[in-house]
RNA sequence: GUGGUUGUAGCUCAGUUGGUUAGAGCAUUGGUUUGUGGUACCAAGGGUCGCGGGUUCGAAUCCCGUCUUCCACCCCA
């Protein structure tokens, strides 16, 4: 063999059993975004990359994987540039479009672009593949798939809601149960560094406290105190660290540290408002918890933050998350369009239904019928019989050689084939066919128009 | 981006302190069986030991580089 090819790191190809999964979880999604009034949009895979550098924090844009400008790149940066051998600088000399890093940013950009031939409020989904040169691990991947729906022109807190519902729609739908949807409100998070004396430190304070749960109580505080937060600010947080009970309690408590912000007070009133509605309204399969260490996505969320858990006994990150951006136009020159969205990871979901077992059987199309190759002449008379099939939506298809019986027998099995149809000359002659169920090895002689009734 | 881990036949894996021609199971192909598969038996094909250097009389085995896999950071879906 000659030098086996392969594909770059963190990607896959997918079999058509794979394939199948995949679609199916994309179709179950896709159908309740549709339920819940979302309109598909699509976008290039790749932007301008001044479109998405500076979106994500220093931290994204690194993983962003830049496209080499065509041509004699090099000849446009100067000698002098070019012997600083400043990358961030140089790359935006020689790399003008950029792989598209999330699908938010895109839609804020086509929002932007098409704001006078859209009626807002505005609800799209949107499943495509997105990229990020991060170091692959299990379920982390350079290409994968998002789903998102987002709804932008609207401030109302029904959104947020709806989401929670939607949510709890698709992870019914798929029958995956123990689904945690954690949620939590920028505006509480500055609230607290706002009473701790931090606002100024609002991204270093919440990503040490994102880690609570990982590193425990000690290590977070170790880290604030690195990042210059003052001791005296961190023992104002003690009751943060023993929140406990379920949400009424837990935001009883939080009222406590926030009484002297407004914005903290804010958000809890958002919280307290999703929270009473989804109790009235109540949940399928998944639950709702509050948890204020939650902390993603801070680079453009400003107010309600969702992110999904897998259920405990998978070891999985985040299978989704989103929350709401009053002003993620803004940066493209569109102000006051809040917009709030969810995402589900498609090839997390993927892996734990795999995990779980979850997938439905025959998820994979297949075809009903295959007809035994005997010859020429046989193989003529199959095809007229086949063609009536096809009219009738019959899913059937012909040996293509005249191989052994063997050979073609175990073709259908290896396929999961569950019949086959055998047509030699006595059956031509009486025109009739032997139809033999793969499963029971029994066999019977019948007309086309049986065939045609047992399948139909 | 930092530190570690992995790679031997299509697949899952053996391969001793470096030592002749690198093995097994499954899968594939052919046969026992010229219109009846899954079982059984017989036989065959298939490997630059991830790739490139180096050490050595001699490397799958030791060293270096590189790619890939997975893991912990980082970050995230």
């Amino acid at each position: 063999m000659a030098q086996k090819p392969s594909i770059p790191k963190g990607t896959r190809d997918f079999t058509p059993e794979q394939v199948a999964k995949r679609n199916y979880i994309f179709n179950t999604i896709q159908t309740q975004f549709e339920l819940y009034g979302f309109q598909p949009i699509e976008t290039p895979s790749f932007e301008n990359s001044d479109t998405l550098m500076g979106k994500y924090g220093e931290e994204g844009d690194r993983l962003i994987f830049k496209i080499l400008n065509s041509g004699d790149y090099l000849n446009k940066v100067d000698d002098k540039l070019y012997q600083t051998k400043n990358s961030n600088a140089i790359t935006s000399k020689i790399s003008e479009k950029a792989l598209r890093y999330d699908l938010t940013v895109p839609f804020a950009r086509y929002v932007v672009q098409h704001q006078n031939e859209i009626e807002f409020p505005f609800k799209r989904y949107q499943m495509q593949p997105v990229w990020r040169a991060d170091r692959p691990q299990k379920g982390r991947f350079r290409e994968f798939y998002q789903c998102d729906a987002d709804v932008v022109g609207s401030t109302s807190l029904w959104q947020e809601v709806e989401f929670v519902q939607l949510y709890d729609a698709v992870f019914k739908a798929l029958k995956l149960e123990g689904v945690t949807i954690k949620i939590n409100n920028r505006k509480i998070l500055s609230g607290i560094a706002e009473v701790i004396g931090a606002s100024d430190k609002l991204i270093d304070f919440t990503v040490a406290l994102d880690k609570l749960d990982k590193i425990g109580e000690q290590k977070v505080k170790e880290e604030m105190l690195e990042k210059g937060i003052s001791q005296e600010g961190i023992d104002k947080l003690k009751p943060l660290f023993t929140l406990s009970g379920d949400f009424n309690s837990q935001v009883e408590q939080l009222k406590g540290i926030l009484n002297s912000s407004e914005e903290g007070k804010k958000g809890i009133e958002e919280l307290e408002f999703i929270d009473k509605a989804i109790s009235e309204l109540g949940l399928q399969t998944v639950n709702l918890q509050l948890d204020v260490t939650l902390a993603r996505g801070l680079n453009y969320y400003t107010g309600a933050i969702y992110e999904v858990s897998a259920p405990e006994n998978v070891q999985m990150g985040s299978i989704g998350g989103g929350g709401r951006y009053d002003d993620l136009t803004g940066i493209f020159g569109m102000k006051n369009v809040s917009g709030v969205g969810i995402s589900f990871g498609l090839d997390r979901i993927y892996l734990v239904l795999e995990e779980l077992n979850l997938f439905p059987e025959a998820v994979a199309k297949n075809i009903d019928l295959l007809f035994i190759n005997f010859g020429e002449t046989e193989a003529l008379f199959c095809l007229k019989a086949i063609k009536q099939l096809r009219l009738n939506n019959i899913n059937s298809e012909l040996y293509p050689d005249a191989a052994k019986m063997k050979k073609q027998m175990n073709h259908a099995n290896k396929r999961n084939i569950p019949f086959v149809v055998l047509v030699g000359g006595e059956e031509m002659k009486s025109d009739s066919y032997t139809l033999k169920n793969m499963v029971s090895g029994e066999q019977e002689k019948v007309s086309l128009q049986d065939v045609i009734a047992k399948f139909k």
